[in-house]
DNA sequence: TAGGCCATCTGGTCCT
DNA sequence: AGGACCAGATGGCCTA
């Protein structure tokens, strides 16, 4: 995706305009509770557990809550693959039908934490949250959350390298004399840090070999 | 109306 | 055997 290759300082926020503006009044059109996205369309919506968000302890969906609508859509789809099924031809229909609304309501409630998991994520990802603005989209979310991440371990960088500066008088101190990390341990592969800038007039370029958007030699233009 | 996004169902595979 | 995970299929809702 482009909005992953282009890793400018802006991207972040490029990519945050480009998702979450695009369905402004989203939100308002189908209601906050539409726009949780449970609402389980294929069933009629009307399974308890799926139509509102899930209390942790009501995880107790079991295949006795089951719609008539499901029943419906299950025996379509039975007679559609004929007599024994393609599962397990050995179970008994009423036990192997148990035992699919089972695996049902057990996928079910994967991806509804699955789904919590990334409402979590997009609750710390500085966008505009607002109940006029439509909720990122699962793609959305992931990628920009990923950018954010890359942007914070950036920054952190530039905050080492700033430090590792004022520290200069002290010597240099190995560790941020290397390469500069990430948080993760891994080295920094940022294709925005260093190549456009010239090399500082002062100490900072020779020191870390990248110039700093912190210092302001190496923003300063020739 | 087409396309995007989503929830759900389903069968397959892997792991415990 | 049962559960977790995954991907494909299906159908509904919404927006441009």
């Amino acid at each position: 995706m482009a909005e992953l290759k282009s890793l400018s300082g802006d991207a972040y926020l490029e990519l945050s305009h480009g998702y979450a503006a695009a369905g402004l009044a989203y939100g308002a059109a189908r209601g906050p509770e539409a726009a949780r996205g449970y609402g389980m369309p294929c069933t009629g919506g009307d399974l308890p557990a799926a139509s509102a968000p899930r209390a942790p302890a009501a995880a107790a969906e079991s295949s006795g809550e089951q719609s008539g609508d499901e029943d419906d859509a299950f025996e379509r789809r039975r007679r559609r693959r004929g007599p024994g099924g393609a599962a397990d031809g050995r179970r008994r229909p009423r036990e192997q039908r148990s035992l699919r609304l089972s695996i049902n309501a057990r996928e079910r409630r994967r991806m509804h934490d699955l789904n919590d998991a990334l409402d979590g994520l997009r609750a710390v990802i500085p966008y505009a949250h607002s109940p006029s603005v439509r909720k990122l989209s699962k793609i959305a979310t992931l990628l920009l959350a990923k950018n954010y991440i890359l942007m914070q371990a950036q920054a952190l960088d530039e905050m080492r390298r700033l430090v590792a500066y004022l520290n200069h008088g002290q010597g240099l101190a190995a560790p941020v004399a290397a390469a500069p990390l990430t948080p993760f341990g891994q080295a920094a592969v940022y294709p925005f840090s260093a190549s456009a800038a010239l090399p500082c007039p002062d100490k900072c370029a020779a020191f870390s070999g990248t110039p700093s958007a912190l210092c302001k030699h190496c923003n300063e233009k020739p």
